[in-house]
RNA sequence: GGCGAGGUAGCUCAGCUGGUUAGAGCGCAUGAUUCAUAAUCAUGAGGUCGGCGGUUCAAGCCCGCCUCUCGCUACCA
């Protein structure tokens, strides 16, 4: 194993266009932020490596929605979250933003090297381009008639009324939303990052050399590779973003998941202009990535054949990614505003940012999606933090200033149990570094809490209340015993909970402190003066959690309400004729199969009067195949046929989609003749 | 359909390269205790380890089939 001399740690750089939630501070920040404290105790090397990630047509699109500037969207999401990220304590060297001077420049010599080392491929290709607005159109600034379910108002890139991911060439009639004309196909030129010529290395690199891995993202890693990867565009036509820059390249800009990444690279060198490099490309440097799940393959197979292709780089050594946290049950989500967002808590809960580390860290998804409730978040403060942390706390300091008035009593003659205790705490240091080494927070985590318990049980087995009448040099020494344990969780949870750490600190004027003491039973000298108790954590009330929980009802109540608005406005008119062109039938099932190797589909076998037909229909997921037949059906009789997996599909079975997007078929209210017309 | 991850006590999760009575925290029950934010400490009750079959002297852990959850992917005219 290599002897590493630093570690470059990196979180993944939030996306601008909205603030941050639990759910990505439970997944990527905490985690990242435990493992840096860490290492810095332990007098470690670290570089902490954050920022917003601003560039992309989603921030494009918000901007035009709000009537601003992609600039001013990106300025005041940078805001919110970089104050979020700071008011939780998540420690970043640095925390810059992907709009830099000095990202821009970072950006564009890494592409101007891959791309003079001939590490791109170039590809014409044609897409939509405005005339009137003299620019190529992303997908989302294409609005069209969806060619699968015929309603207006697609985006190249999907619609929204049936779910369907589209390809902007599909689109009947497209408009572009910026002029409003319509585009013109032209070709254009764009460059592509051949991940497939990277292939082999990557599958030797990550699945021989890289087993530590976590079983999720070697897992979806393999998978991927498996697959066989593919060339990636690296460019876009564009005005919001980083320029290409390269001759015969105006209006382009480098794709966003292409600069992203080198945020972290950028933001290095805006805090060390001098000595960035050491950070990155220096073979005893340890990189880290701290993600999500949704990014294992950005970060284990694209962005390291980014560097690759650069050539100058290291390659990650680990990417600790973690699953999703679900919120009461319910995926976290933006859009529907199911999420508690971290400026909200530090309202509702001002003061309690340890609490909710502490709750996100005990559940955190280290290896499947986990949920996070309002019950739990009370059980853990109330149980656990106030009852087994703050107590102990509280009753040690509260009997030290009892019987000696504040002052750190002398340790006399260490009795077996004594003895015994401090090897049982004394071993707690191992078993935290062990979790710590390998991501295991949750565990580590649990480690730290177990000294807070070995207290408890101490004080109630030896009991100096009650030798306080006979013997107060035994209750000097227990107490002392106890502050030790007190001091020494100064530490174990300064990785976990920092503003807890740094009070307790004040609490026992304790100044210095190092991850090498924790362990040790003379952290406090006799006759130090601690100070007066002060309640570490305080119960969390029914009431304050009821508030959160009828918050997100509220949530979804509005979600629902706006469910059942999502009826779709009227069609342009259309012309008799135009209709008696569809020739819609009812038919009868004569048969109904599932479509093999295929979730959705299934195949008809209809009775239209006439010779009979075959039509290929995506209900599968509503209904079950053998209860169709024998009923009858509506289906649209002279659509050209279209192969599906296969098989012939001559026509199209008619249904209603539900505001929810299930399918409901559609039937005549009673039996007619199979072949009969729909007029 | 293919691939990946997961399905272990009421809840949240551990279980190393297969090895005696399967663990922890919370919750619950009983007892002890009062220094402490009715907090603490002890003891205990709870599990056909998703299901079926197989390999093995021995399987939660290995193999096959099935099933459920999550993700990626194909299919949705």
């Amino acid at each position: 194993m290599t002897q590493f001399k630093r570690t470059t740690v990196t979180s993944a750089l939030p996306y601008a266009n909205g603030p941050v939630h639990i759910g990505h501070l439970a997944g990527v920040y905490i985690p990242a932020d435990i493992f840096v404290r860490y290492l810095r105790l332990k007098g470690e090397s670290v570089l902490f490596v954050g920022g917003s990630d601003e560039h992309g047509v989603p921030i494009t699109i918000k901007a035009k929605k709000e009537g601003l500037s992609p600039q001013d969207i990106v300025d005041r999401y940078h805001t919110i979250i970089k104050a979020s990220f700071e008011a939780f304590g998540i420690s970043f060297d640095v925390y810059s933003r992907t709009t830099s001077k000095t990202h821009h420049e970072v950006a564009s010599e890494i592409f101007k090297t891959i791309y003079d080392k001939g590490g791109f491929i170039e590809q014409t290709s044609e897409q939509y381009y405005d005339q009137e607005a003299k620019q190529f159109l992303a997908d989302r600034y294409i609005i069209g008639t969806c060619p699968h379910c015929k309603s207006e108002g697609a985006y190249g890139d999907q619609c929204e009324a049936c779910g369907t991911s589209l390809n902007p060439l599909d689109l009947i009639k497209p408009k572009s939303t910026i002029s409003g004309s319509t585009p013109i196909l032209k070709e254009t030129k764009h460059w592509y990052l051949p991940l497939d010529k990277h292939e082999a290395w990557l599958r030797q690199w990550i699945l021989e050399e890289h087993k530590e891995w976590k079983p999720n993202v070697y897992g979806q890693c393999k998978s991927w590779l498996d697959m066989g990867l593919q060339p990636r565009a690296v460019s876009r036509d564009l005005d919001w973003g980083i320029p290409v820059p390269v001759p015969g390249a105006e209006g382009k800009v480098l794709y966003v998941w292409f600069d992203a990444p080198i945020g972290y690279i950028s933001n290095t060198k805006e805090l060390l202009p001098d000595s960035w490099e050491q950070w990155w490309k220096d073979p005893e440097t340890r990189l880290l990535h701290f993600i999500g799940k949704d990014n294992i393959v950005f970060h284990c197979i694209v962005f390291p054949a980014m560097l690759k292709a650069e050539g100058s780089y290291i390659l990650p050594e680990n990417v600790p990614a973690n699953e999703f946290l679900n919120l009461e049950g319910d995926k976290i989500s933006t859009s529907r505003n199911w999420a508690v967002w971290l400026h909200e808590y530090l309202v509702d809960f001002p003061d309690k940012q340890d609490v909710l580390r502490y709750v996100l860290t005990a559940n955190a998804p280290e290896t499947k999606d986990n949920d996070f409730t309002w019950k739990d978040f009370q059980a853990r403060n109330n149980n656990e933090l106030v009852a087994v942390f703050g107590n102990f706390v509280n009753r040690t300091l509260v009997l030290t200033h009892k019987y000696f008035d504040g002052k750190v009593p002398a340790c006399s003659e260490l009795s077996d149990y004594d003895n015994q205790t401090l090897k049982e705490f004394a071993d707690v240091k191992q078993a935290l570094e062990k979790h710590l080494n390998v991501f295991r927070f949750r565990d580590a985590q649990k480690e730290a809490m177990n000294l807070a318990r070995i207290g408890n049980k101490y004080l109630a087995d030896t009991e100096p209340w009650k030798l306080a009448k006979t013997s107060m040099d035994r209750v000097g020494t227990i107490l002392n015993i106890s502050l030790q344990i007190t001091a020494n969780l100064a530490i174990a949870f300064e990785p976990f909970l920092p503003f807890t750490a740094a009070k307790l600190r004040t609490l026992l004027n304790l100044s210095d402190f190092v991850w090498a003491s924790l362990g040790s039973i003379d952290l406090l000298p006799a006759g130090q003066l601690i100070n007066t108790p002060e309640l570490l954590f305080e119960k969390i009330e029914d009431e304050a959690i009821e508030a959160q929980v009828q918050k997100l009802l509220a949530t979804k109540k509005a979600n629902e309400l706006e469910m059942t608005q999502l009826i779709h406005p009227i069609r342009e008119n259309i012309a008799f004729e135009d209709f008696t062109k569809l020739d819609i039938r009812i038919g009868t099932v004569v048969d109904c199969q599932k479509v093999p190797k295929a979730d959705k589909l299934l195949v008809f076998k209809i009775d239209d009067g006439l010779a009979g037909r075959t039509i290929v229909s995506g209900i599968a997921a509503y209904y079950q195949a053998e209860s169709l037949v024998g009923k009858q059906v509506c289906f649209i009789a002279n659509l050209s046929p279209r192969k599906l997996k296969g098989i012939d599909s001559e026509g199209m079975i008619l249904s209603v989609e539900n505001t929810d997007g299930t399918l409901v078929l559609l039937a005549p209210s009673q039996a007619v003749v199979p072949g009969t017309e729909v007029k």
